[in-house]
DNA sequence: ACAAAAAATGCTGCATACAGAATACAAAAG
DNA sequence: CTTTTGTATTCTGTATGCAGCATTTTTTGT
C-alpha cells in the first residue's frame, strides 16, 4: 500500500493548523480535474472507478461524487450503465467556447473600466509586469500562468460573481487545449503587445478600447491553436 | 412504503418500450431542481439526506451523487460537515446573472442572424405566435414556458454549444426568481412588444436590431423584478 | 440561578457489500 | 473460416454500516 499516495484523510495531527482542512471532496474534484486538464487522461479515457480509486487511496464513493461534480462542469460525460468518460472537445467546440469567452471578457473589460478602483487596477499591472518579466526570461511556464490571472483578474475586476463562474469555467475546459498551443516567437510577441494595449487601456479605463483589444486577443488566440486540432 | 413514491427503479415490465430508462441519477437531478426551482426547497433550506432519500424512495448514495451534481450547477451549496444548502441569491446575484445573460443573448442574436436556416427562424416563429395566443387568452404560465422556450430557440439558432450550455445554466439559476416575478398587464403589454420586435428584427436577419431588442428585453426584465427583492 | 463543562443525539463522510447490466470470451453450428 | 449463442467476468448502480464531527441537552460547580 505504498503506491496508493497522498489522497487519503491527513493521517494525524498535520500541522497545529487551525486551518479548516480541505474536505476530500474538494480535494478529489481539483485532483481529477488537473488530471484531465494535464492530459493524464486523455479525452476518451474511460474513468475507472475501481482501479482509478485504488490508485488514488479513496473508496468509490466519494470518488463517484467527484465525478459527478465533473460531469456537471463539463469535463466528463456520463454514459448510462458504462460510467464517466473524459470528454473530447471538436475543433469546432473550441472555437465556439472562444467565441463566448471573447464575448465575456469584453463585457468584463467594460464593467471594470466602469467600478475598477485604482488600487485594483494597480494590481493587475503588477501582475503584468512580472508577466512581461517572464517573456524577457522566456519563462514559458510561468509565463503562461501569469497570462491566465492577468485574464481572471480583470474579469474579478469587473465584480460580477456570476460573469467570474462562468469565466473560471470556461477557462478550464479550454486549459486542456491551451496546454497544447505553444505558439512560435512572434505570435508570442505579438500576444505580449496586446497585453500591453490591454493594461494602458484598463488604466485609462477606456472601455471600448479594452474590450476590442481583449477580444482581438482572444480572436488571434483562436488562430494560434486552429491548426493544432 | 405506499407514500415514497414514484422514483425507484421502474418496477417491471414498464411498456414493451425498447426506449432506454432514464438512468436514476437523471431523474433525480431533473427532480431535485424541479423542487428548488418551484420552491419546495426554499433558499436556505438543508437538504437533508436521510429524510430526503425517505421521502423520494431512495437511498442516499444516488442522492448525494445528484447534490455534488446539482452544486457544480450552482443551484446548491456544500457546507463541509454540514452537507448541502439550497443557494440563496441576493438582488445583486440576479443583476449580476442578468447583465451577463443579456451579453449572452446579444451575441446569440448576431450569431443568430448568420447563421440560421429560414426553417429554423419559421419555427421561432410558430413558437412566438403560439405565445401571442397565449397572451391573448390570459394563459400566463404557457405564455411564460413559450417565452423562455423562444429565448432558448434563438440561442440554438446560434448553433453554438458553449453558448446553449451557459444559457440553460443561467436560465435554470434564474427560473426561481422569474417564478415570482409576475409582472402587471402594461408591462407584460410591453413585453409582448419586444417578441414582436425580435421576431420580424429576426425574420430581416438584422443583427445590431436583434441584439439591441434582445438587450433592452432583458434590461425590462430586470426592472420588472427588482422590486421584488 | 447562571455559567461552563460534559454527555448524548443526529447527521454527514467514507467504506464496504451486494445486485444487475454490459462486455469479453469460448464453444458450437453453419 | 465465419458467425452465433451461451457463459463467465468485470464494472457500474444502489444499499447499508460504521466512525467522526456538530449541535443540543443535561449536569455540575459556583
Amino acid at each position: 500500500m505504498d503506491e496508493t499516495s497522498s489522497l487519503q484523510r491527513r493521517p494525524e495531527g498535520s500541522g497545529p493548523g487551525p486551518i479548516r482542512r480541505t474536505a476530500l471532496h474538494d480535494t478529489l474534484v481539483n485532483h481529477l480535474r488537473d488530471m484531465i486538464i494535464e492530459g493524464d487522461l486523455e479525452p476518451g479515457t474511460r474513468l475507472h472507478e475501481g482501479q482509478l480509486g485504488e490508485q488514488l487511496g479513496v473508496s468509490r464513493t466519494p470518488l463517484r461524487e467527484a465525478i459527478k461534480y465533473l460531469a456537471s462542469e463539463g469535463l466528463v460525460e456520463l454514459v448510462p450503465s458504462r460510467g464517466a468518460v473524459v470528454k473530447r472537445f471538436s475543433a469546432k467546440d473550441v472555437k465556439d467556447m472562444l467565441t463566448v469567452l471573447r464575448s465575456l471578457e469584453e463585457l468584463a473589460g467594460k464593467l471594470a473600466c466602469e467600478v475598477a478602483s485604482d488600487n485594483d487596477i494597480a494590481g493587475v499591472r503588477t501582475l503584468h509586469d512580472e508577466m512581461i518579466d517572464c517573456y524577457k526570461a522566456g519563462d514559458r511556464l510561468r509565463y503562461y500562468k501569469l497570462n491566465q490571472d492577468i485574464h481572471s483578474a480583470i474579469v474579478k475586476l469587473s465584480q460580477n460573481a456570476s460573469l467570474a463562474d462562468i469565466h473560471i469555467m470556461l477557462q478550464t475546459r479550454l486549459k486542456r487545449i491551451r496546454f497544447i498551443g505553444h505558439e512560435g516567437p512572434e505570435k508570442w510577441a505579438s500576444a505580449v503587445a496586446e497585453h500591453e494595449e490591454m493594461i494602458s487601456a484598463l488604466e485609462a479605463r477606456d472601455q471600448s478600447r479594452l474590450s476590442e483589444v481583449l477580444g482581438r486577443h482572444l480572436f488571434n488566440a483562436w488562430d494560434r491553436v486552429r491548426d493544432t486540432l
